[in-house]
DNA sequence: ACCTGAACACCGTTCAAGT
DNA sequence: ACCTGAACACCGTTCAAGT
């Protein structure tokens, strides 16, 4: 994903015969969107960020609506790094789990917001014509799946399909996260603590509520 | 360009020097919505469906971004009536009001897609700038926390600031309603019963964290 | 094979002018 | 007071033409 170009010395320019403008493009517009929000995708000012003319990236993508699914394809995939690599740090606990999940996840959200919502709107985007950005969405919510069945492997989650209670854990989390970019929660926002403290208490809430299962 | 005569029974076209353009322009554009999905929220298109020129809506909003804070804040009242009736048609135990507040939340989500979206995307509308749609959102979120509150003083619900239970169990909902939109969930949209099984699950999770909280 | 520049239809916004 | 029509800058998309 980075740079590393074998000649240092040639940067930009006429360069992208190479053929990485299509990657160069999502860089781009994830870069516009984190500057100038969903007004900054605009598809010519992608491509005069890129450094080419409003013309060039169709020969990228078909239209507008498959660059803006490889920018949501690519968050995808950001976010579930960033959930893996905090339930790898986390203890193997399924409540140290979930809670360092919802960390991962909320962060994202609050640290790109635009592409978050990107990512999530439907409208923008017509989930069933990009198999791979349908790809992407389900590897990510597998994150969610997995700590659930490690859960229950260790009896602390209660029985029941994983996929259904990873619905209950996914919608929870998406929740607080939405809820919170869009400015929802009156004084939260822009609060550390009260962030921190608001997964803690959907975690432990929800935690209670999944263990319940199990002896019911 | 399509004129009717004088006739007083038909009821558009030069009727609008009443006042009423405003109203007009807010119900066009919820209309152009549910039939176009965000594409048809375009300024031109709505004057067009009120049967004005494209200029006239500017005399009753400062810009597109104020029509649609209007649509979004009428959404937020529909949404909140939506809530108030099916709790009064509710047992009155937490639980039971807990579930049809959630179910009326996602039915108002699947029966307004593009609606509820725009709603809740604080990218197409800067709240700050609008008091009163920041109201209406409030006044929603209000009818979650009446719940939370009649469920406490009914010993169903445990002891905590009302406030922040309520946004738990909000963002559990919203977060069941935006992913059931996007079509998130595998094989539940569409199928009633999945939807309706799949809220029953995430309030027993949240009754039961909730409640564990009051022993805890 | 990949990109450019001109062209077209269309949108948001403004403003002088109509009633 | 409220609305219209022309005008301007700008966007998505297409296409003949360049290298």
């Amino acid at each position: 994903m980075d740079n590393n170009d074998s000649n240092p010395l040639i940067q930009t320019s006429k360069r992208y015969h190479h053929g990485d403008l299509r990657n160069a493009l999502i860089r781009a517009g994830q870069a516009l969107l984190a500057e100038e929000g969903i007004a900054g995708l605009d598809l010519r000012k992608v491509a005069r960020a890129a450094g080419v003319s409003h013309a060039a990236p169709y020969r990228h993508f078909a239209d507008k609506q498959a660059l803006l699914a490889a920018i949501a394809e690519d968050g995808f995939y950001q976010l579930a790094e960033g959930m893996d690599a905090a339930t790898r740090r986390a203890p193997t606990n399924a409540a140290a789990q979930l809670e360092q999940l919802a960390h991962a996840y909320v962060r994202f959200a609050l640290d790109h917001p635009a592409h978050m919502r990107e990512m999530f709107s439907g409208l923008t985007v017509k989930r069933a014509a990009y198999p791979q950005l349908h790809a992407a969405a389900k590897q990510a919510f597998q994150r969610v799946v997995q700590v659930i069945e490690r859960g229950q492997n260790q009896r602390e989650i209660g029985p029941g399909e994983p996929a259904d209670l990873s619905m209950v854990a996914w919608a929870q989390i998406h929740g607080i996260a939405m809820l919170l970019i869009e400015d929802q929660l009156p004084g939260v926002k822009g609060n550390e603590q009260a962030i921190a403290g608001l997964i803690a208490h959907c975690i432990r809430t929800l935690y209670a509520g999944l263990g319940q299962n199990a002896s019911a």
